[in-house]
RNA sequence: GCGGGCGUGGCGGAAUUGGUAGACGCGCUGGACUCAAAAUCCAGUUCUGGCAACAGAGUGUCGGUUCGACUCCGACCGCCCGCACCA
């Protein structure tokens, strides 16, 4: 029996090591403008009222990063804070009648409990909420400077309402057209709105992507579709009968002659005009507009139409006359809000026009192909060729065509050439409580009055009510009527709060002096920005992002930053997944409910009866697949629970929640005590020279040893350079399983044991900082691994002497072949062909060619 | 519907970016230690055939390029993320 069998005790070690990162200050960050920054910054989470394993994942990869950076001689910024504003807190209010604030500060103070329980090294001294006075303040000081600059602005737009609670609704709120809480049928409703003009950089945003070379590609692709500038032209139809014009934007102009009918949206002026007097009209206006405002809800729904009565006139022939519907797929936000359909080289279109009788024109035919017999037939031909029944434009390439159909529009001043863009300006208006102020006020007499900077913050005011359906400031009558700040008569506070986007859109920004009295600090700003190393979850990847990229630009462009781009570099990682369990009446189920029963079936623990097995979704509340990472930690300490979230699967991809993983990452941790801290072979002493004679790159199993050391420090170092956790958890493992078969007891082993055990701690630092704390300290070290600098390795011992070269014949491995590195190509060469294998399988034949690739590979092809 | 991505053993994944497919871990099987169990250690583990040496097949499906394809190209299937008021 050994004594030393008793497992590694995390509670006391990482409680111990922590209290001492602490007590010594070792992640305070200081501008120190003569060392090199390195800002690392995870997406702030929301105080929901526990971490997840999603916060967990996301946090440890951040702090891997940045204890990484720091023991490369970094100046690492890596701070913490909370986004705090949002719906839960109100839905805890209506439903539970807590106080929105003191149910956020109280899941903060929770949650930042347990996030100190997972041992990351952030600078809590900059920590803040979005929802303190001391944030929103500075955050109504930069709305006011938009405002100034013609970058926040106030128009009509829609809104979901339902009209029994006399509420607008979330996208998320509206469930199959109805409100999720009274289950009425949800409209669309107008309202005035405050908007942020995005637009205003719509194509900075969109060139700055470029700049972007340490974004993920897919994520500048999303964003640049999602921008979506498409060139092309404007044609302003004349209308049969009336004096205005239809002005349809569409990116194919050289398919005019295709045309076969116009399709405006429900919500056009012209639409709403008509409804007035054709009740036909309002009904499918009024049935468009219970899909809500979400655009996924009117691109999935069936494609529909009705016509109008109105006929459009083809601007080169005025006997050509065009049926205009009303469409419920046709966008009032992009473009004109109204299209002209060509069937024949519009997928949508051909569906719409098989289903109303429409005529199916082809006016492109591709290349190669007979245009008199071209025809179309379930699917819409999108591709390039030669234009055809077309007038002037019979015999046209696609792009001369476009160009030459825009210029007779222009000439005959029937529409132009324009750019547009899918981006949208940002709608920030919430008619909600729990956000900032949107500190303006309406007179009267003067109309939208700014409060004046000295009059900020607007404070949220504590006694409201949420027993009344509707916005709680709308209702509150003391704190809404106030005098104008302009003429002094009575005026009422705009009751809209800011979307809890734009407080996440520069909240990086303020952690650079995040208790200044003003937005920002310009040394601080221009010493620690741009965030070096972004990292949050990929359902980020648009919108996010995108805010946040505009905002930086709506702070440079008022003065209060000196920069583009916000985020340098950006990962996107995958989420925290599980699977899902039911029960006999469909009711979701936590995995701690669940057990298998002897027949190793899954059933209810407390009830014994079946439970329905789902496939591993993202963890989530709402369907209780969820593992409590606290309950993680306590059983198996902070280090396992990092280990586990960054072993095996990249950390860009979803992860799967195994108990068995759990496991194997709790053994990994205590082996390496067991092999580190409580060794019984002889170990070398700190800093002690190499034994005399010791040749390192010489034979043996202490260099065989060393070897690996020196290799395992390169590849790790790669790894982590690339977010390949994984992997440097793998070449971790491998390290340590040849540190364990180095059984001598020699001199010479016993010197390369000390660099192998110092620099396997400083390898696990980064990951499992508590236990490399303790094996530093068993290792005779007095200071912290965490202000200790990262290993590096002897080039000259990385690269082996020999190589392993593939053998094969006709592109089949036959063998392999070792060989002196980078031997000559001749040699190789007849060492292959000299091989009895090789030989074999040529069978006689004179060999055809002899690929021969450097250290790598042989192929005989006979 | 539109945009973006992913798919490799029983499982998570690796593969120097066109060069030995399956590193590392989980699980499983056998063994050692133990009165026994746990823990630990050792060995094996893609599939098919074979005692074995070995042979054949194999990276979602079908086809293509290449001396050589998990990697590149085309079509298809399945799953995931986003779609502007969830955060």
């Amino acid at each position: 029996m050994h004594f030393h069998m008793s497992r590694y005790s995390f509670k006391d070690i990482e409680a111990r090591w922590q209290a001492r990162w602490e007590s010594e200050q070792c992640f305070a960050a200081t501008e120190e403008p003569s060392r090199p920054k390195y800002y690392v910054l995870e997406m702030f989470p929301y105080p929901s009222g526990r971490i997840h394993m999603g916060h967990v994942r996301n946090y440890t990869m951040g702090d891997v990063v940045a204890r990484f950076m720091r023991a490369r001689g970094y100046n690492v910024l890596h701070p913490m804070g909370w986004d705090a504003f949002g719906l839960p807190a109100e839905n805890a209010a209506i439903e539970r009648g807590i106080d929105p604030s003191e149910w956020t500060y109280g899941n903060i103070d929770t949650m930042r409990r347990q996030l100190k329980a997972l041992g990351l090294s952030l600078d809590w001294s900059r920590e803040f909420a979005t929802c303190d006075e001391s944030y929103y303040h500075q955050q109504q000081k930069l709305f006011l400077a938009l405002l100034r600059n013609g970058l926040a602005y106030r128009r009509e737009s829609w809104v979901n309402w339902d009209p029994v609670d006399h509420t607008v609704l979330a996208n998320e709120q509206v469930v199959d057209g109805r409100g999720w809480r009274s289950g009425a049928l949800i409209e669309r409703r107008k309202l005035n709105q405050w908007f942020f003009r995005t637009t205003a950089f719509s194509d900075s945003l969109l060139e700055a992507l470029q700049t972007l070379d340490r974004w993920p590609e897919r994520v500048k692709l999303m964003q640049q579709n999602w921008i979506g500038r498409s060139e092309g032209a404007c044609v302003l139809f004349r209308l049969k009968g009336r004096d205005d014009r239809l002005e349809v934007f569409t990116t194919r102009p050289d398919t005019l002659f295709g045309a076969s009918f116009c399709a405006i949206s429900p919500n056009h002026p012209i639409t709403q005009a008509l409804a007035e007097s054709d009740p036909r009209l309002a009904d499918f206006i009024a049935r468009c507009n219970r899909l809500g405002t979400s655009e996924e809800a009117i691109e999935t729904a069936e494609k529909e139409g009705i016509d109008t009565g109105l006929r459009a006139l083809h601007p080169f022939d005025p006997d050509w006359e065009l049926p205009v519907y009303a469409a419920n797929f046709v966008l009032m936000e992009y473009g004109t809000g109204a299209i002209f359909g060509c069937p024949a080289h519009d997928q949508r279109d051909l569906e719409f026009a098989r289903k109303y009788g429409l005529p199916v024109v082809p006016v492109v035919a591709p290349d190669g192909s007979d245009p008199a017999t071209f025809s179309i037939g379930d699917e819409a031909y999108t591709g390039d060729g030669r234009l055809i029944h077309s007038r002037f434009l019979d015999g046209l390439a696609v792009p001369e065509a476009k160009a030459t159909v825009t210029q007779r529009l222009e000439a005959a001043g029937d529409g132009a050439g324009t750019v547009s863009y899918r981006l949208r300006d940002w709608g920030i208006s919430r008619q909600r409580y729990w956000g900032c102020p949107i500190p303006v006020v309406h007179c009267e007499r003067c109309g939208v009055v700014p409060v004046p900077e000295d009059a900020l913050p607007v404070v949220l005011p504590r006694d409201v009510r949420f027993d009344v359906p509707g916005n709680p400031l709308d209702h509150h009558e003391t704190w809404k009527h106030v005098p104008c700040p302009a003429c002094g008569g009575p005026a009422l506070r705009e009751t809209d709060t800011m979307d809890t986007f734009v407080d996440s859109s520069w909240y990086f920004v303020r952690f650079c002096s995040p208790h200044a009295d003003a937005p920002v600090v310009g040394s601080a700003a221009a010493y620690w920005l741009p965030v070096d190393q972004y990292i949050g979850g990929i359902e980020h990847a648009i919108l996010h992002l995108l805010y946040a990229r505009f905002f930086t630009r709506a702070m440079a462009a008022t003065g209060y930053l000196d920069l583009e781009e916000p985020f340098a570099g950006l990962f996107t990682q995958g989420m925290v997944c599980h699977e899902t369990y039911r029960d006999e009446a469909g009711k979701w189920l936590f995995p701690t409910e669940v057990t298998m029963n002897d027949a190793g079936q899954a059933v209810h623990a407390a009830s014994g009866r079946p439970v329905t097995v789902g496939r591993s979704e993202s963890m989530s509340k709402s369907k209780r697949n969820v593992v409590d990472p606290e309950t993680i930690i306590a059983t198996y300490g902070a280090d396992t629970a990092r280990l586990f979230m960054l072993s095996d699967t990249p950390p860009d991809r979803d992860l799967d929640w195994s108990d068995a993983g759990v496991e194997g990452a709790w053994r990994f941790v205590n082996r390496l005590w067991r092999m580190v801290a409580e060794t019984e072979l002889p170990m070398a002493a700190r800093d002690a020279p190499a034994p005399e004679g010791f040749d390192p790159s010489g034979p043996g199993a202490a260099q065989e040893t060393l070897r690996a050391v020196h290799k395992a420090i390169n590849d790790v170092t790669a790894d982590l350079e690339r977010f390949g956790f994984n992997r440097a958890v793998a070449r971790v493992r491998e390290l340590t399983n040849a540190v364990a078969v180095l059984s001598e007891a020699d001199p010479a082993a016993a010197w390369v044991r000390r660099q192998a055990f110092e620099t396997l701690t400083q390898l696990i630092g980064p990951m499992m900082p508590h236990l490399g704390e303790a094996l530093w300290e068993a290792l005779g070290h007095e200071t912290t691994l965490a202000t200790a600098a990262w290993p590096t390795a002897d080039p000259a011992l990385v690269v082996d002497d020999t190589v392993t070269i593939a053998v094969q014949v006709n592109g089949k491995l036959r063998g392999t072949l070792e060989l002196p590195r980078d031997a000559e190509e001749g040699d190789v060469r007849s060492a292959v062909l000299s091989l009895p294998v090789v030989a074999e399988f040529v069978a006689g034949r004179t060999p055809r060619r002899v690929v021969v690739v450097r250290n790598r590979i042989v192929n005989v092809v006979v």
